[in-house]
RNA sequence: GCGGCCGUGAUCUAGUGGUCAGGAUUGGGGCUUCCCAAGCCUCCUGCGCGGGUUCGAAUCCCGCCGGCCGCACCA
């Protein structure tokens, strides 16, 4: 199983599209999700929603996507999401003024000081490009939010870079109505959008991509959490670095001092164990990696990366950082609106710790661990998505074993009775043995197979994808068995 | 963005200047009526885009777009 394999089932399937491949300018870092994966990822979504959203009552939003340049000047994407850059006149090599200037000086150069600042630094310590010589100068800043004119005047707005950002554009408002009691989760799945220089590895690094974010707002005086008791005993796998993680209990992790306190220690509990529960990941192919000063984004205190181990390494799943004040208070310094709450009479600015979840990345680890090939008794290759029911896009199909003798009405009958409570097929095409190959490679669970023995004895043959089991289950209570497999898996 | 390699139906691939671009798998239709991609018949879909060289380009050259790898970047 890798990488390839992976994508290249997932186009063939109608998990993943190249956007707009029928166009061949398309630029690189899109992609459209086919009819399976639009499932997939609404049932992904979906578990996120029950084991996290509504399990903490969070309150869930879903905001525009393109705001005005003020939200984002508030929010300091639009000084800090920038990179300077500067590009080698003559051979167009493209570097990081700042860190060139900090490798010849040997001590770290801040990345927000005004263009002609590196320029003359550039120039003053000599620095010449690395592959032909030629001394470099003219930095410009490249700003990786996409820019769009609003209204016939074209006025300046910006595709959000992160959802959250609408989250805090909303909070006065959601606070006064929603009747808010701190600690309180605000939860919203959306795109952002990030022109990346250079995107690459299909969706794993993408510029339109979709997040499911919770943003947690609490009383920084008062960091106990009603639940974190189920949360104390639970082991989080601590990384401190680029290393193995280790099971550490949440609270000796937060006597240890790496978790800041009870309520970050509770929501790493949370994600982690999603990952665990609902996507089926064991604790060691998990780690909560801590982030150093450098790594970290610009508004963030404490940071940790979940990332998940893949064929292409470790790979980065949530963003979870600890925020500060540092967003209400920006923001409600330049809208000029009050973001406090009252606590026993007190005005508190709430602090922030979020929980920043990639969905398509996400659903990339899904496929990718569901992939099964096997040798089949011809020597062939049997490839196979091991979904679990709860989250594979079609549930059963349901077949008719060959279609004379009524069996295909019979199977269409079935089909007909039970497609508005399940998600099924109907394939009455080419052999058995290749219809239960098309459903395994799709990643169904169940085929429902009509045979002689349906018309006279009421039964019906149940398949199951990953051990080809068969059992016979009565056909008015097939409903049923189906249902218990959807609660079960 | 730089460098290297690469780009033929949905997938894998043959084709290195000249007959209608060939095959396999998948997919559609039909026959067969069958419990793990059986067999037979049949059909659809392709040279990434643009320009150049040439009597003639999938093939050679240039540019662009895209992919992979490395560097850089990565909230």
């Amino acid at each position: 199983m890798n990488y390839e394999d992976v994508m290249n089932l997932a186009q063939r399937r109608g998990y993943l599209i190249r956007s707009a491949e029928a166009y061949p300018n398309t630029p690189a870092g899109f992609w459209d999700y086919g009819p399976l994966g639009v499932s997939l990822r609404n049932r992904y979504v979906e578990m996120w929603r029950k084991s996290i959203v509504k399990r903490d009552e969070m309150i869930e939003i879903d905001a525009a996507q393109i705001m005005p340049r003020s939200v984002f000047e508030a929010s300091g994407h639009i000084s800090n999401f920038t990179d300077p850059v500067v590009v080698c006149g003559k051979c167009r090599s493209l570097y990081r003024p700042d860190k060139l200037i900090e490798e010849k000086l040997g001590r770290a150069t801040p990345e927000n000081l005004p263009d002609a600042k590196y320029d003359e630094l550039l120039k003053e310590h000599g620095i010449r490009c690395a592959k032909c010589g030629t001394p470099l100068s003219g930095t410009k800043r490249f700003n990786m939010m996409f820019k769009v004119g609003v209204g016939p005047q074209g006025d300046e707005a910006y595709l959000r870079p992160e959802t959250c950002q609408g989250i805090f554009a909303d909070i006065p408002f959601l606070f006064k109505t929603q009747r808010v009691k701190l600690p309180k989760g605000f939860a919203q799945v959306g795109k952002s959008f990030r022109n990346e220089i250079a995107p690459r590895q299909g969706v794993l690094r993408l510029r339109e991509i979709l997040q499911a974010e919770i943003e947690v707002c609490f009383d920084p005086g008062a960091t106990a959490t009603p639940r974190f008791d189920v949360a104390a005993d639970y082991e989080l796998s601590i990384a401190k670095g680029d290393v193995e993680p280790v099971p550490t209990r949440v609270s000796d992790a937060i006597s240890a001092g790496t978790v800041p306190n009870k309520l970050v220690g509770y929501y790493l509990y949370l994600i982690q164990s999603f990952y665990e529960d609902a996507v089926g990941l064991k604790k060691e192919e998990i780690r909560l990696r801590t982030l150093t000063d450098v790594e970290k984004a610009f508004y963030s205190k404490v940071a940790y990366d979940l990332e998940v181990r893949t064929s292409v390494g470790w790979l980065e799943l949530v963003a979870c950082n600890y925020r500060s004040d540092y967003d209400l208070k920006r923001h409600s310094e330049v809208s000029g609106t009050d973001y406090t709450v009252e606590v026993d009479g007190r005005k508190v600015l709430p602090h922030i710790f979020e929980l920043s979840m990639g969905v398509d990345r996400s659903l990339y680890v899904i496929l990718e661990r569901a992939y099964r090939s096997e040798k089949d008794a011809k020597g062939g290759d049997r490839v196979y998505l091991s979904l679990r029911p709860g989250l594979a896009p079609i549930l059963a199909g349901v077949f008719p074993l060959v279609s004379k003798d009524g069996l295909d009405v019979e199977a269409e009958r079935i089909y007909e009775e039970l497609r508005a409570d399940y998600d099924l097929f109907y394939d009455e095409s080419g052999s058995i043995g290749r219809r239960y190959a098309r459903a395994d490679e799709a990643g169904v669970p169940f085929c429902v197979t009509v045979d002689q023995d349906t018309l006279t004895k009421g039964e019906v043959t149940v398949r199951s994808r990953d051990d080809r089991a068969q059992v016979r289950v009565k056909t008015d209570e097939l409903g049923d068995w189906l249902e218990a497999k959807l609660v079960s898996g």
